[in-house]
Parts: structure tokens; C-alpha cells; sequence
DNA sequence: CAGGTCAATGCGGCCC
DNA sequence: GGGCCGCATTGACCTG
């Protein structure tokens, strides 16, 4: 992200910041009653705390109560170890949930969903981007799968690798940007 | 340890 | 200009 920061109000100014210096204390700080940094059922150590699974469990507690306070020394030294948040499984069935029903989110919607699962915007925003590409490789990979075995194991066209992407293009149902053309507004 | 997964980052493009 | 997008890539973590 090569933006400046979000709306005022938001949390997490992550694109302000110099590749790889993201870190989770970003969250947890800049964005402090919304940061999750989550792991499935399992304990993990990241920049030296470890972090469980809260389930439902809103993170704010977790962050009240073990956040590490900085060192009262005015800044490390060493350049902090980029972080990745992994969402809870809640959360991610309830971001799956609204994929399912819509591929792309309204500002509302998603600072509403953000809200419910405490999560940053930015974080719901990613998610979704994510998501969408990820299910579009899945297609072209289907549809490369499809049209290899339709041309009897035959390796399809690799000098023109374009010609999938432009099917898949062609296939691809998702209208980006409707409501922003639009005015278009949340239905809920 | 190689390879996979996935949140996050960077960049270019589009729209208003 | 700001915000969002797709896409490629990075880097932390997981798994076999």
C-alpha cells in the first residue's frame, strides 16, 4: 500500500509504515481495541508473546490484560519481525459466511463487520481481497485442470498462458466497485 | 527442511 | 488526491 492512511478514525495506519515493519503491536497499539492476533486452538510465540485462541471471546480483554508493556526505553534498536495475524475460527467462519452471500463489501458493511469481529477494517478489506484472489486461482486451476484432461492430458497452450486468464475474465461473476459507482448502499 | 498456507505489503490502475 | 481493486510477492508459521 502506497496510500496514506485511512479515514481518521481508523486504527491502523499500516500503509503509512516501511515495508516489513508491520507488526501485530501495531495492531495492538495504533488500533488497540480492535487488534486480534489470533491463533486456532493453539499457542503461538510471536515477537516474544505467545498467543492462544479466545475464541469468541472479544479481544480486549487479552490485550488489557497481557499486551507487554514497550520497554520504557525510547525504541529497540533491531528492526522488529514482521507479524501475521491469524484470525480466529469464529472469525474466519463469519468472514466466510458474508463471502458466501457477497464477494465485495461496502465502507458500512465492513466497518460493521469489522466492529462485530473485532477486527480492523484494513484487516476485513485484506480478507476479502484475499479471499477473492484466492478464489479465482482456484478457478483458472479448475479450468486449467478441465482443459487438460479435455485435450487428453495434452499441456493445454503454454505459449499463450493469457488465454485462460482472459476466459476466466470473461467468467469471472463478481462486479467490483457496483456500489461504488453506484451509491450503492448496504441492504441491511 | 521443503513446500504450502495466508495475512500483509507494494504497485499500478480505475473511479469519483 | 483518496480509496478500492487485482495481482504478485513477502514473510511468518505450519505440516509432512
Amino acid at each position: 500500500m502506497s496510500r496514506s492512511p485511512p479515514a481518521p478514525q481508523q486504527p491502523i495506519p499500516a500503509s503509512s509504515r516501511p515495508r516489513t515493519s508491520f507488526l501485530i503491536q501495531d495492531i495492538l497499539w495504533d488500533g488497540a481495541e480492535r487488534g486480534a492476533r489470533l491463533d486456532r486452538g493453539r499457542s503461538r510465540g510471536i515477537l516474544g508473546v505467545t498467543l492462544w485462541d479466545f475464541g469468541d471471546a472479544p479481544v480486549q480483554s487479552y490485550l488489557a490484560g497481557c499486551d507487554p508493556p514497550l520497554p520504557a526505553s525510547p525504541r529497540p534498536p533491531k528492526p522488529p519481525k514482521r507479524s501475521r495475524a491469524a484470525f480466529s475460527h469464529s472469525q474466519v467462519i463469519e468472514l466466510e459466511r458474508k463471502f458466501s452471500h457477497q464477494k465485495y463489501l461496502s465502507a458500512p458493511e465492513r466497518a460493521h463487520l469489522a466492529r462485530n469481529l473485532q477486527l480492523t477494517e484494513t484487516q476485513v478489506k485484506i480478507w476479502f481481497q484475499n479471499r477473492r484472489y484466492k478464489t479465482k486461482r482456484k478457478q483458472v486451476t479448475a479450468e486449467l485442470a478441465r482443459s487438460d484432461t479435455a485435450l487428453g492430458g495434452h499441456k493445454g497452450h503454454p505459449e499463450l498462458p493469457g488465454a485462460s486468464l482472459l476466459a476466466l475474465r470473461a467468467t469471472w461473476p463478481y462486479l467490483p466497485c457496483l456500489y461504488y459507482l453506484h451509491g450503492w448502499s448496504p441492504s441491511w
